[in-house]
RNA sequence: GUCCCAGUAGCUCAGUGGAUAGAGCGACCGCCUCCUAAGCGGUAGGCCACGGGUUCAACUCCCGUCUGGGACACCA
């Protein structure tokens, strides 16, 4: 149990103490659990609480007064009052606690005991999550607006695990339907030196794959012309897909499962999720169509499964899936969509309810907005190479992988963001990613030196009571607030607030290293103080790269 | 017309109901004879779009207005 936890148990413990002796009335609505607070002002100790404010109205008592009565509580438990070097109340009745020196070794203990695993919780164990990200169609290069959810996404996967949910990452592959017949006649056309349908695919890439296909099956331009439509795009779907899987792979994105669209409709599958719809009640008949009436449950019109004319609706293949999903045994799934698809977002909760689930429990839809990419001061959007938009492997070949992930994470996803490739190529602060793997190369290159001076370092030399400086209470305080920043970033679905707090950690480094010299000086002897730092050094690289390793980008040792 | 998102420093943006609203860039002034200056410190810069409401407490929650962006097919 981290320092943290034990302080929220002393206060609610305290609390039901003040209640039983009367000092609280039974009426006081006494809260189940509480979160601290880290202050922002040095002055206002290392955790609060306003507990007593929050209090005062129910229990009809001032809340200052409450405040006193908790400090004599806190004060008097023994299993607490050894921890704290200070209970204040402040302001209108905050409470302030002050962590004893020895309670902060706590922390870098904690840290160097877990090492890669220091952060992870189980908050979120024994949820089996279904994570479905990027999903884009294989008729084409992946490209700017993948990006977002590729980064996002893949770190999402990592923070959850690191929450202890199960979580399976799968990708849809829109494998069925008029799109990819489009893409197979573009090819042929291509092929066979015709003029591409209007509504076809135009990049250049599609020339590219046509002669690679012919190359290996010249027969294919001979067949009949539906045939050979089907010849070619089967054959190009593969390779389109197999380079989708390569661009992610190389983007450190790893999905569990390539879902098929297709095999929604093999073996029965959908007639066995259309069965299991109606047991619910919401499935109708109406001029021939089949339909979800998802106005049932707020969607603003109901929809089409099976056209009139007996094809498909995609909304088909949308209630299937998510059949499909629920009944594999996932309890949340989560859909990652574009700025474009919040249309969806209504219906797919309806359709979770015309399912017999609970929406607001087993669906979670993130929507994002788009990415802009700027070079030279200017937008991006053609790309000579694919002749549509900027591709994820030219972001890639631009600014390399950890920058471009970095920086798609660091936003929240539901704001529209820019991304500069000057300033991601820049070795500056204006470059987070540079700024923090800095951080940790720096630690590394100190390391290594104590090292070679023979200072010892590790769990056995932590000292807490030499970490005197304002810098070093800093930095184990920062380091102390990762395992609840993972937790809450799962819980919100927010990765992003994993990248600002590392931003944030390592700012605090560099300003403790900047006031705390780490190694001696010239022939100065070694004394437990430099072990103490270096050994604060070892623990925060170990959060720096659990951080980053959450992010799914590196943490170098030399830069 | 309906719906979604946004509006915070000159610029790009953080900020899960708490105390004096933050960071980077840009501007100005400083810090390397010794651990990585890809770093650190300081100064200047804010009616948190506007108006109501809820609350002990609102940048944060609710309602409305204005401005900007996007979405609204028996399409995939």
């Amino acid at each position: 149990m981290s320092i943290q936890e034990k302080l929220e148990a002393a206060i609610l413990r305290a609390l039901s103490s003040l209640r039983e002796s009367g000092t609280l009335p039974a009426q006081a609505e006494i809260p189940t659990s509480l979160t601290l607070e880290r202050p922002k002002n040095r002055d206002h100790g290392d955790y609060a609480t306003s507990i007593a404010l929050a209090l005062a109205k129910s229990a009809g008592i001032p809340p200052r007064e409450i405040a006193t009565a908790l400090q004599g509580q806190l004060l008097a438990d023994g299993e607490i009052a050894q921890d704290l070097a200070g209970v204040d109340i402040a302001g209108p009745g905050f409470l302030n606690l002050t962590l004893a020196k020895a309670s902060q070794g706590g922390t870098i203990e904690a840290i160097l005991k877990s090492g890669s695993e220091f952060g992870k919780s189980s908050t979120l164990s024994g949820v089996k999550v279904n994570l479905e990200f990027v999903s884009a169609n294989p008729t084409g290069p992946l490209h700017l607006g993948h990006t977002r959810w590729a980064a996002v996404g893949d770190a999402l996967g990592r923070v959850l695990s690191a929450a202890g949910a199960d979580v399976t990452r799968e990708f849809y592959v829109n494998d069925r339907g008029v799109q990819m017949d489009l893409f197979g006649e573009s090819i042929r056309s291509s092929a066979l030196g015709m003029p591409r349908p209007e509504a076809g695919y135009h990049g250049l890439y599609i020339d590219e794959l046509a002669k690679i296909i012919v190359e290996s099956h010249p027969e294919f331009t001979k067949l009949p012309e539906s045939e050979s439509i089907h010849a070619f795009r089967d054959a190009g779907y593969a390779l389109q897909l197999a380079d989708q899987q390569r661009v992610l792979d190389a983007m450190n994105t790893h999905f569990d499962i390539w879902f098929s669209e297709k095999s929604l409709y093999e073996n029965n599958f959908f007639h066995h999720c259309l069965e299991t719809l109606k047991k619910q009640g919401h499935v109708f008949e109406h001029e021939g169509a089949i339909w979800l009436r998802t106005t049932d449950f707020g969607d603003d019109k109901d929809r089409v499964m099976i056209k009139s004319d007996g094809s498909f609706a995609y909304f088909a293949s949308d209630s299937a899936y998510y059949i499909s999903k629920r009944e594999r045994g996932f309890d949340v799934l989560i859909y990652m969509l574009g700025a474009d698809h919040h249309g969806y977002v209504n219906r797919l909760k309806a359709l979770a309810s015309c399912a017999g689930d609970d929406p607001k429990k087993n669906i979670d839809i993130l929507i994002g907005q788009l990415v802009k990419i700027l070079e030279n001061g200017e937008e991006l959007k053609l790309s000579k190479r694919a002749g549509t938009i900027i591709t994820l492997e030219e972001l890639i070949e631009k600014v390399g992988v950890d920058a471009a992930r970095y920086t798609l994470i660091r936003y929240p996803v539901d704001t529209p963001m820019v991304m500069d490739v000057d300033v991601l190529r820049s070795r500056t602060n204006e470059n987070p990613v540079y700024y923090v793997q800095y951080a940790h190369a720096r630690i590394c290159g100190v390391l290594r030196n104590a090292a070679d001076l023979g200072i010892a370092f590790g769990a056995d030399h932590i000292h807490p009571e030499l970490l005197e400086n304002e810098r070093e209470r800093e930095l184990i305080g920062s380091l102390g607030e990762f395992p609840r920043i993972v937790a809450s970033a799962a819980e919100l679905r927010e990765p992003h607030r994993i990248a600002r707090y590392v931003e944030e950690l390592a700012g605090v480094y560099h300003r403790f290293y900047a006031d705390c010299r780490v190694l001696p000086l010239g022939d100065e002897a070694p004394t437990s103080l430099h072990s103490a730092r270096a050994t604060l050094c070892k623990s925060t690289a170990q959060v720096i790269a659990n951080s980053l390793a959450l992010l799914g980008v590196s943490a170098p040792e030399k830069m």
